[in-house]
DNA sequence: GGAAATAATCAATTTTATTTGATTTAAAAA
DNA sequence: TTTTTAAATCAAATAAAATTGATTATTTCC
């Protein structure tokens, strides 16, 4: 099973490759979670985030990576700060309007 | 840690695990390939899929289950068939404009 | 009725993702 | 210079998802 390529893929693999991972990133409810914040609250530390979020530093970090790997969210290195926020054209480019509500922080 | 509940999952926390579950489905390219397969053929049986995805029975079963749980596609029984397509309202509802290329029949 | 075809499900295995707690690196403050 | 703070990384353990092959249920066709 699974031998042989057919013609499509080989013009849709790399989409489909890209696609999955940046749903795969904002497949996660804590995620999600972390973007509404961003959302809500703008640019942001690590360590201001933690209390928000409840969880573990090293858990935390590790779903900033997923969602900083992703390019969903974005990251600027301060002395010993991390701050992270949202990538909002990354946002624009994968959602649906009906989705501002939670990750535009324009409207509603 | 994660003892205490912040107030703002209260209410969001639904969403979030809503959408969780429905980017889970659409996040592995097995799944985004059957989705546009059914964007530019339209309605398909399970037998017809299958060649197309070069992929078993019983795994193709499983990929398209998980799709149809999260409501990104529909289902229709005709005797021994099942005939799957897309649910175009929620790809709508779910995914940007720009993704239009890959799941909607119309434009592009 | 019996054989063949369609597709769902199941149990076992394999693979991938997440969590945990400890360690490390680097910068800031004392 | 030592101590403290911020945040990344690591290895081990746990949990979740995907794959495989077999079985089952249902329908069609002879």
């Amino acid at each position: 099973m699974e031998r042989n390529i057919p013609l499509q893929d080989i013009s849709k693999g790399k989409i489909f490759e890209k696609y999955e991972a940046k749903f795969k990133a904002i497949a996660d409810q804590k995620r999600l979670q972390i973007m509404n914040i961003f959302t809500e609250k703008g640019e942001m530390c690590v360590c201001d985030l933690a209390p928000l979020m409840d969880m573990s530093q090293s858990k935390l970090s590790y779903h900033l990576k997923i969602l900083l790997d992703a390019n969903i969210i974005t990251k600027r290195t301060e002395g010993t700060w991390s701050y992270y926020n949202l990538n909002q054209a990354e946002i624009n480019h994968l959602l649906s309007e009906e989705l501002c509500c939670l990750f535009r922080p324009t409207s509603c």
